[in-house]
DNA sequence: CGGCTGTTTGATGAGTGTCAACGAATGTGG
DNA sequence: CCACATTCGTTGACACTCATCAAACAGCCG
C-alpha cells in the first residue's frame, strides 16, 4: 500500500474511534441522517446505531442476495457497490464517501441487491432498518431526512443516465467526485481517490484502455492529472466545457 | 389520432371517472401506495388525495423548477418525465405506467427536478406530500410502502445504468415494459405503447436512426414488431439471449 | 529474483452518430 | 374534402469513437 494512501486513511480516520456519541462528533453529520436534528432526536438516532466498524481494503459490508437488515453509512474512507449484470459481469454502480448511505436498494425486497466493498481501510456505521423505522414514527424529522436522502439518490441516478462520450463521462464523474469532496471539507482541486482506473472504467461503462487514453489526453491538455491515486484538477472550466460539449 | 390508440385509451380509462373511493376500486392499487393496506388505512390515504385528473396528450403534470408540493400517481394512460442535460438537450429519464409514482425527485430539494408529460390521454392522482407525511406518522405501513417504492426506484435506476449495445438496450427496455404491462393485467406479448420511436431513442440514449434500424433488424429476425404503436413480442427467449449477449 | 496486479500502447474492425434526403402519416386551415 | 405543413420514420453514405485483442511495461510483493 502506498504512503500517500496510508496518510490519507489516517487523515480520514483520526477523528473516529470514539464509539460514544458517534453522530454528534462526526465530521459529516450535516450531510447524513442527523442533518437538522436537535439533541433529543440525535440521541434517539444514535441509540439505534448498533456498531461502528473499521474494515480493511477489499472487505465487504454486505453482499448481493444476503437478507436485508440494516443500512450502512460510510464514516471514513470509501466504498464501492457492485451488481452482476445480465451477462454475468460485475459492474460498479456507485462509490460512497463519508456520510453516504449504503444498502438502500435492499429495502424493497428485503434482500441486498448489491455488494459493498471497502476500497481502502474505512469505517462505517450500521443502522438496523427496523429500529430506524421505529424511531422515525416518533420523530418525523428522521423520516423526512431518510426520504430526502432517497429522493436525492433517485435524482442523481437518473441524471447520470445521460449519454455522453467517454471524455465527457469522465469529466462529469470528476466534477461530481470533486463536489462531494468539497462538501466534506477537502480540497476540490486535489484529493486522494483510492479507486483503480479499472474500477472507474467499470463504473463509467467503458473499457479500461479507453479510460487510460482519455486520462492521458486530459493530462496532455493540462485539464486533470491522475497519478498514484491523487487526482488533480488543473482547469476546472475546461472540465465543464467538455461536459457541455 | 389512430383508432387503435383511441381504443386503447378507452380501455385504459373505462374503469375510472368515479372519483369517490378512488383507491379501493382502482385496478392498480396492489402495485401502488395502497398495497397491503387495510380498510382503515386505505380510507386515510384516500382522504389526502385531493384530486384525480384527466389530461390530454402533451399536457404537463409538473415542470422542472416548479415548487414541489405533491406526488402524482398514474391512474391510466402513460407519462414521460424529462430533464435537460448539461448541453441543453431534453432527455427522457422515465416512462410511467398506471400505479407508478411521479415527482419523487422533488422531495429532496422542494423543487421538481423533471417535467412530466402525458403521452396520450391519461389520468393521474395527486397526493400532497405534506398530507402524506402526516398520515405516514400515524400509519407506519404507509411510510414503509413509500420507502419501498423509492427503494425500488433506486434499484431499477442503478441497474439500468448498464452499458450494453444498442440492440441489447432495446431488448432490455422491451422486456422491462412487457413485465410492467403484465403486472397490470395486460398481455405481455402484445400491447399498445403510445411512445414515439424518437422518445424511445432519447430514453435509451441513442440516435433515432439507430433505433429505427434495430427495430427493422429485430423485425426481420422475427423477434419483435413495432408498428402503429403496437408492440408485439414474437420470440421472448431470443430477446433474453440478446440481452445476455 | 520472478510473479503479481494495474496501466499503457498500438493495430484493427464493428457499431453508431451524423448529415442529408425522402416517404409516410398526421394535423391544419380553407 | 382537399392542399399544405408538420411531424415521424426510413434509408444510404460516411467518419469517428470506442471495444477488443495482443503485447509490453511499471510498480509492488513475497
Amino acid at each position: 500500500m502506498l504512503n500517500s494512501e496510508q496518510q490519507q486513511i489516517a487523515h480520514f480516520n483520526k477523528k473516529l474511534l470514539n464509539t460514544k456519541s458517534r453522530c454528534q462528533k462526526c465530521a459529516v453529520n450535516s450531510l447524513c441522517l442527523p442533518s437538522g436534528l436537535n439533541d433529543d432526536e440525535l440521541a434517539e438516532l444514535e441509540s439505534v446505531i448498533t456498531s461502528s466498524k473499521i474494515t480493511n481494503k477489499n472487505q465487504t459490508v454486505f453482499t448481493l442476495g444476503e437478507a436485508f437488515t440494516s443500512l450502512f453509512v460510510v464514516h471514513s474512507g470509501m466504498f464501492k457497490t457492485t451488481v452482476v449484470d445480465e451477462s454475468g459481469k460485475e459492474r460498479i454502480i456507485s462509490f460512497h464517501l463519508p456520510g453516504e448511505i449504503m444498502g438502500l436498494d435492499g429495502i424493497h425486497s428485503n434482500v441486498y441487491q448489491s455488494t459493498s466493498t471497502a476500497l481502502a481501510m474505512s469505517s462505517f456505521c450500521k443502522i438496523p432498518y427496523n429500529g430506524l423505522l421505529d424511531i422515525a414514527e416518533d420523530y418525523p424529522v428522521i423520516q423526512r431526512n431518510l426520504l430526502k436522502v432517497m429522493s436525492k439518490e433517485i435524482f442523481n441516478c437518473k441524471k447520470n443516465h445521460l449519454d455522453l462520450g467517454s471524455k465527457a463521462k469522465l469529466a462529469l464523474f470528476i466534477k461530481n467526485i470533486s463536489r462531494r469532496f468539497k462538501a466534506r471539507g477537502y480540497s476540490d482541486e486535489e484529493f486522494f481517490l483510492p479507486i483503480s482506473q479499472r474500477d472507474i472504467a467499470s463504473y463509467l461503462g467503458m473499457a479500461e484502455e479507453t479510460l487510460s487514453r482519455i486520462f492521458k489526453k486530459l493530462q496532455k491538455q493540462e485539464v486533470v492529472k491522475y497519478s498514484k491515486h491523487i487526482l488533480t484538477i488543473l482547469d476546472k472550466s475546461e472540465l465543464s466545457e467538455i461536459i457541455e460539449h
